[in-house]
DNA sequence: CTCATGCAAGAGCAGTGCTCTCGTTTCAGG
DNA sequence: CCTGAAACGAGAGCACTGCTCTTGCATGAG
């Protein structure tokens, strides 16, 4: 069963979600490589072995602070797509991004956990596959919302490398033609780039207005998949 | 003087030099966050606190191997872009990108130590800001040749945000037109978030010809720019 | 030749992730 | 209701980390 059995089961959820906030409070205050078991026990007027009756190891701790920043971004992502809904797609892919890139810029230390450098030996578990996907599945909606209802072009591609050559995972989205596919996953990668740069400190005495510099951008990246400016 | 006074200060800059070898050889195998004084110092013989005669802390070594990436993958551009010489503006560009992308893949690790999360509590200090830069001129020089040449030719931009609006600091390119620069800058941050993705395996199970997207996508990334794909 | 300086070694401090043991508390099956 | 298994917190301890300080030796400049 699922449903609470008892006293003990209730404090175990209530102390897991206790270790994982203040995990994340010291994850907010220095950063990943300084988040520490025993601080975070000493924290919560507990003994440092006592913690690991709740997460096997410091990188399970880590692993379920990577889902939950995956799934708040992903669900920033997802809210500004529904507030938009019924508008034209380029301001929806562009208010998407911007709610991804004002997630980044409240929560610098959780994006770097999940867009930046792996974790030393740390290799992703399965579970994190499907909440990183989120985001990624905001963008394509859009486009096959702006595809179905023919509000797409992609541009001409005079280039030798066709992007049918491209094989991307086919099950990632079979309705929508080879080229549009390609270009999704290319604008997906290039936002967080735009994102890591302004983050990471980057743009640091070289781009002065930062908000209005990466509206600009991203639109013109949903401009890049074929959203059209007009209607 | 810099020349070498004795056998004392030769002595000082060979074992300097093995630090940072032997600490870029722990840094391709473990990652940055693995990388540890005691034991570089054990490698080489020594006791670890004779290393601090060479290196005043463990971030002052990282700034050290920091450096070194950057002028790493600076000169890989650099390279690629001397060796197209004299080709078509948008074939150097692809050139320049496809060199960053093959580093990045070779050193994953100093890859990430310069273009993944920042360490802790460290700031990157002053004199990485050139090496940091060198990839970026070698790509703002490329489009400034095309652009004397004429053969540039930024798309209409039919967009509320005039490019114009956007404030990059004037020094970094005040011959090109504003445009270009932030078309530039935001290309630069793109190309990265391109890298990043594969080499931090966000493309895993997800992209399978890496090498034929990404440079169908740096291709596009330098029409976006203006470079036009017929000489 | 002398002596300040550069240097390696070692001990030591405070901190880390993690393991193991040892009583205690809780909870479920008989 | 009772009992035995499981879960739990506390503590000691291991091997490791970055870093500091002191001690003695060798180097090389004056």
């Amino acid at each position: 069963m699922t449903t609470v059995r008892g006293a003990r089961a209730r404090a175990r959820v209530e102390i897991t979600a206790a270790i994982k906030a203040e995990a994340r409070t010291q994850l907010a205050a220095e950063g990943a490589a300084k988040l520490s078991l025993r601080a975070v026990a000493r924290e919560l007027g507990m003994v440092s072995s006592a913690l690991y009756r709740y997460f096997p190891s410091r990188d399970d701790l880590l692993t379920a602070l990577i889902v939950d920043a995956y799934d708040a971004v992903g669900a920033a992502a997802e809210g500004a797509a529904t507030e938009t809904a019924g508008r034209r797609p380029l301001d929806r892919w562009t208010a998407v991004c911007r709610a991804v890139r004002a997630w980044a810029v409240e929560h610098p230390h959780e994006y770097a956990l999940i867009y930046g450098s792996p974790v030393p030996g740390y290799t992703a578990p399965q579970d994190t596959n499907a909440p990183a996907a989120r985001v990624g599945l905001v963008l394509v909606g859009i486009a096959r919302e702006a595809h179905e209802g023919e509000g797409i072009a992609l541009p001409p591609l005079p280039d030798p490398l066709r992007p049918e050559a491209v094989r991307i995972t086919a099950d990632m989205a079979p309705d929508l033609p080879p080229a549009l596919v390609v270009a999704l996953v290319a604008a997906w990668s290039q936002l967080f780039g735009l994102v890591s740069f302004e983050v990471f400190g980057q743009f640091h005495r070289l781009v002065e207005d930062r908000d209005v510099f990466f509206t600009h951008a991203a639109r013109r990246l949903g401009q890049d998949v074929g959203l059209l400016p007009r209607g």
